[in-house]
DNA sequence: CTCATGAAATTCGTATACGAAATACGAAAT
DNA sequence: ATTTCGTATTTCGTATACGAATTTCATGAG
């Protein structure tokens, strides 16, 4: 027997959706969001949108006005610098956690992983390839064994989705990505840890490189 | 004239009650928190109880039982390893874009924190020592003008201090804890990042076999 | 005596209600 | 015309109310 309806509460749905909503763009930076209005479009109550609201401000997604309610959080430059300062840690050791623990399963998901996204990336399909991003990363924290970890990344890569909204636009650029993406998994399956963490390393580095020449080629980056 | 009274929103001072009463251990793990109970013993309704527990199980600091309510989650050793793999990762990391961000006034806070850490630990204040065991590592995330790092660490701290109650009968051990923390912070404040970080690193090694050590001499650990 | 069954009591999730605080708007005075 | 003050309206935070689901306890069958 199996678990029926996960049903989760309205509090997590309305979580979710308003998250969804701010990393898609849905909200812009600097709107304010209104309980009432929220509730009527979910058709739910004001209770739960407070409580998402408070959960949503404790992770920063949405700031205190100091007057009345909360705005959607800027999209902060410096903000994406600390999550990449902290991926360059990170990374590179849910790789060596991850690496010795493969299972013939997991290689065989990665694999998928790796193979969607360099497929959608041909397709031109700019959102299924951030997935795959994402599912790639993700599959890596979950096979480190180390929870910390992939609570700590799912809230991060929530804040980089709305930096990436923006890069989305100009796909192509992530062709190097999946060939990183490719190499990284083949070390890893290979059994070799630390080269795969070098290479990871060496990724996270090259990543804010080719969003800032994406979305900015004449700013001075970040 | 100055600004008067913050006054935080009741869900916040129930959310920093709960948590300290966990972390402190007055809740014990496994125990279960009726919501009824607890608004009548903070004088508050239900309504921002209900809310400070969805976000302390967000958190990881209350687990769903399945059936009714929430329990205080178990001090998990697991919990505790993965911690300190992050940690081994990031606290070097602070200490790096720390140390050219020093200023004078932040070196003479931190060398308050590691005298004052010493002089509670020779008085046998184990709870104070705790306190400055805090400061000193937030006064470094803080430093390091990284706000992921103080997010997740600030996080992190909650459960460890929840494994570090269990410790704080075991005074003396501390001793060498603040040898290091003088010698991380005299590498910081002679310009010697890379110094530092290695200290750092040894550091949050250490750590944890010094717990396990205290705690139960006779287990595997860790 | 043990286990199953059902009703009563708890307790949670959510909706609604109410009071307080802030904003918006208009009128009056300079 | 501009500014200032007062009032009306909006909106949030919190309290209370209500329905659903689960637990508990008692009663009865095996």
């Amino acid at each position: 027997m199996e678990a029926i309806s996960p049903s989760k509460s309205l509090v997590d749905k309305t979580y979710g959706a308003l998250l969804d909503a701010i990393c898609t763009g849905e909200f812009r930076p600097g709107q304010r969001l209104g309980q009432d209005e929220i509730a009527e479009r979910l058709k739910v109550s004001r209770q739960p949108v407070n409580s998402a609201i408070a959960m949503l401000r404790a992770q920063r997604f949405v700031i205190d006005t100091g007057r009345r309610g909360v705005e959607v959080a800027p999209v902060d430059a410096k903000l994406f610098e600390s999550i990449y300062q902290v991926r360059g840690a990170i990374e590179p050791l849910a790789v060596e956690l991850a690496t010795p623990r493969l299972s013939p399963g997991s290689i065989t998901r990665g694999r998928e992983i790796v193979a969607r996204g360099t497929r959608l990336m041909h397709a031109n399909d700019a959102r299924g390839v951030l997935q795959a991003d994402i599912d790639f990363h993700t599959l890596i924290y979950e096979l480190s064994g180390n929870e910390i970890i992939t609570d700590m990344m799912q809230l991060n890569w929530g804040h980089l989705r709305r930096s990436m909204g923006e890069v989305l636009r100009f796909p192509g650029m992530t062709l190097q990505v999946w060939k990183e993406h490719k190499a990284i998994f083949k070390a890893m399956s290979e059994g070799s840890a630390s080269v795969a963490a070098d290479l990871m390393r060496q990724h996270i580095v090259n990543a804010p490189r080719r969003v800032a020449s994406g979305t900015a080629p004449a700013e001075s980056s970040l």
